[in-house]
DNA sequence: AATGAATGAGCCTTCATTCAT
DNA sequence: GATGAATGAAGGCTCATTCAT
C-alpha cells in the first residue's frame, strides 16, 4: 500500500472529482452546452480549478474523453473475448456478444455516453481514442471476417464489418428516438441478450454461416446453445 | 407571372435566408455551438431578424429542424419507392437502395445533417420529425418485413427492422470516424451502388431469401457468389 | 354635428388610442419602464405609428402628459371652486376639499397618475404642467392665504401654502407606502370626507381661525364632535 | 492599525464601489433607467462585477435600497431625538425638527433620493425599508400624539400623524416642481431651520398647544426660544 | 498547491427607430 | 395615411479565463 493522505481513499482528489464531474456533465450536455462552473461545483473544486489542472476547458475535455475511452476499454470484447486459439467463427460470436453488451449496458455508462458524442463529431480528442481503442477493435474484427469462408475482397470486408458493427452500434445511438417511435416499453422490452442473440443470428446467416446448426433451435425462442 | 420587384426570384426573402443560414449551422456547429449572430452574418440579416421572424433562437432552431425534414423527406423511399403492386422482396429492396442513397448522398447534406444531429439528442423538435417522418418510414419498413415468408414475432420484427436501418444509418452517422479509422480514401472508395448492393445482399441473405434468384445476377454486379 | 366617418364615435382614432394607451402605460410603469411595442398593443395601432403620429417615444410622452394634466384641470377646485364673492376662509376651505376630492378620486386616474410621476421627477414636459396647472392652483391659494388675518410675510405664506397642499398630496404620493405601513383597511377606511374634515380643521386651527366659529357649526359638516 | 494593502483605507473594495455607484444612479435616474454598465463604469468595475456580486440587476437595486434605508436611518429623530423622558410636546418637536432636517440636507443624499424613490412605487425593496424605517418611525410619532391633550380617535390620530409627516415630506418630494413654481432662489430661501420652526408652529397651533406662550414670539421672525 | 476576486469578450434578446411600400 | 419588414444600438447576463494572494 502507499502511503496517502488520510482521506485519499474515501474521497478522490481535485483532479479525480473534476475528472468525474467533467465525464458526465459532457456527457449529458455536450463540449458547448457544459460549463466549467457547472462542472467544478459537481466536483466541489474552486472554479479556477479547471484551469489550474488542466489549462483550459478543452483539455479538460480531451482529458475527460480519454479517460473514458480507457474506461470503457476494458469492457470491450478484444482483451477479454479475443480467445486466440478459438475458430473466426466463435470469435465473430463472441465479438458481437461482447459489443452488444457493452452498448447495452456499459460499466461506466457517462463515459461510453461522452465516447459516442465525440465519436459523433470528432474533435480534438478522436484521434486518440481512434488509435487507442476504437481502431484495434475494427481490425480486430475485420481480421476474424477476413478468415472466415467466403474470402472477400477489401471493401467487402470494410462493408461487412460495418454491418456488424451497426447492428451492435444501432441500440446505443439510436435509442432515444427508438423510444419515440415505438414507446419505451417496447424497447425496454429488447433485453441485451436478445439483441445479441438477435445478431449473432442475422449477422451469420449473412454470412451463409448459420444454416446447419442453427436453424433447428430458431424456433425454440433463440437465446441459447451455441458458442 | 406576378409582378414583382426585380431581386424577388434571385434573393430569398429574409426568413427564407434566416432557415437557410440556421440549417448549415445548426448542422455544423450544434444548438449550443452555434451563436445567432453567426446565423445573421451568414443569412445577410439583421441580428434582430431573428427575433423578429421567429422570435427566439429555440424556435429558429425548432423551425430549422422542421424544415429539414421535410426537404429530407422528399428524397426518401416511402414515397418514390413503395411501388405498391410490387413483391415485399422488390420493396424491401427499393427500400434499402433508397435509404442508402439518401444517407450516401442527400439532396440537402446540411439538412440530413442537422435532422440526424436532433436525431442523436432529441430535443423540442424531434417530436414533430418521428411523427411526419420518422416513424411512418419505420412502420413502412415494418410491415415490408411482415410479409416476407420468416414470419418473425414482434419483437424480432423490430430487432430485424433495425438490423436493415442500422446498416444504412451507419454510412452517415459514423462516416467521420471511420475516415479515421480507415482512412478517407478507403471510405470515399465505397460508392452508393457498392453499399447499397452489399446491405442488400447482406439483408436478403440474413433473411433466408438471397440464394436462388440472386446468384445468377451476381456475376454483373461485382460483389458475389457467397452463399 | 361633424361629418365623420360611420365608426368614429365608437373607437377614437389611432392618435387618440396611442395617448391613451400611452397614459396608462407611462403612469404604470414610468418613461423608461415603458416600451412603445407595448403601448402601439395596447392602441391597437401599427409599431410604427408612434414615430408616425408623434415622431418618436419622447414626444408621445410629453403629448400625453400635456392631455393628462388638461384632464386633470377639469376635476381641479380653481375654475369650480373659486367662488370669487366668498370670503377668503370659505374660499380656503373650498381650495382644501377639491383638491382633497380630486387626489382621493380623480376623474382620471391614470392622469393623475401619469401627471405626478411627472411631477416627482420633472423632465421635458413639466414645464408645460407648471406653467399651465400647477402654478395658477399655487398662486391661487397664495392669494387667498394672503387675505386671511394673519397676515404672514412672503416665505411664511409660501410655507403656509406648502402646509396645505402637502397636506393634500400626500394622500397620493404615499398611498402605497402607508398601506405597508398601517395595512390596507385602515388606509381604506379614510374616505375622502374623512381627510377633508380633518385637512380643513387641522389647517384652519393652525391658521387661528377655526376656535370662534367652526366649534359651533361642526354639527353641519357631517364628521365632527371631536375634540 | 492593521496591516492591510496599501489602498484599502482609500478605495472601498469593488462590492462597496458598486453599492455606492448603485445608489447615485438608481437615484438619479430609477430602476429602468439606469444600466449596470453605467454603474460599473462609475464604480470603476468590471460589468461582470454586478453578477459577481449580487447576481443580478435587480438584487443589487435591492441591496443598495437597503444600504440606503441604514445610511438614512443614522439621521433621524428616532434614537437620538427620542428624548425618552421628556414631554410629549418636547418630544413631537424634537420629532418635527430632526424629519425636517434630514430631509432638508441628508447626510447622504443620494440614499435618501433613492430611499425617496423607492417609496413612490414600492417594489421589491420597499419590504424590507418599511419594516425596519419607516413604519418604527411612524409608529414613534402616533405614540407621540396619542399622549398629547387633545385625546383623538384611531383615524384621526392617523390622518393627525400623515398631516405632520406631509409637511416634513413635502421639502423633499416637491422641491423640484415647487422650484419650478415659485422660483430657485425663493425655495433657497427657505432654510431648514425656518421650516422646522413653520412646521412646529403651524402643527403645535393646529393641536391647540402652541397658544399661550407662542403667539408672543411669532412676531420677531420665528426661530427661537421654543424648547 | 489552491483559491476567491475580478476580468472582458461574447451571449441572446429587446429597444426605439426607419424604410420601402 | 398607414403599415409590416428590417435595422443597429444597447440592454442584462454568463462565459472561460486570469490575477494576486
Amino acid at each position: 500500500m502507499v502511503a496517502e493522505n488520510s482521506e485519499s481513499e474515501l474521497v478522490p482528489d481535485a483532479k479525480q472529482r473534476l475528472l468525474d464531474a467533467a465525464e458526465e456533465i459532457f456527457a449529458d450536455y455536450g463540449y458547448e452546452g457544459a460549463s466549467v462552473r457547472q462542472i467544478c461545483e459537481r466536483a466541489k473544486v474552486n472554479i479556477a480549478g479547471v484551469n489550474y489542472h488542466f489549462g483550459d476547458k478543452e483539455n479538460l475535455y480531451v482529458e475527460a474523453v480519454k479517460r473514458a475511452h480507457m474506461c470503457s476499454a476494458r469492457d470491450m470484447p478484444i482483451e477479454n473475448l479475443a480467445s486466440p486459439g478459438a475458430s473466426p467463427l466463435v470469435r465473430l460470436e463472441g465479438f458481437i456478444r461482447g459489443m452488444v453488451a457493452s452498448m447495452h449496458a456499459p460499466a461506466r455508462p457517462s463515459a461510453m455516453k461522452l465516447m459516442m458524442r465525440e465519436m459523433a463529431h470528432p474533435g480534438k480528442a478522436a484521434g486518440t481514442v481512434v488509435d487507442e481503442f476504437i481502431r484495434p477493435l475494427a481490425f480486430h474484427l475485420r481480421e476474424i471476417l477476413r478468415e472466415l469462408p467466403p474470402h472477400l475482397d477489401e471493401p467487402r470486408l470494410l462493408m461487412t464489418g460495418f454491418s456488424v458493427i451497426a447492428q451492435c452500434l444501432y441500440y446505443r445511438q439510436n435509442r432515444p428516438v427508438s423510444e419515440l417511435i415505438f414507446g419505451r416499453e417496447h424497447m425496454e422490452a429488447l433485453t441485451a441478450d436478445m439483441v445479441a442473440d438477435h445478431v449473432v443470428r442475422f449477422t451469420l446467416t449473412a454470412l451463409g454461416l448459420g444454416q446447419s446448426k442453427r436453424h433447428a433451435d430458431d424456433a425454440d425462442g433463440g437465446a441459447d446453445q451455441r458458442g
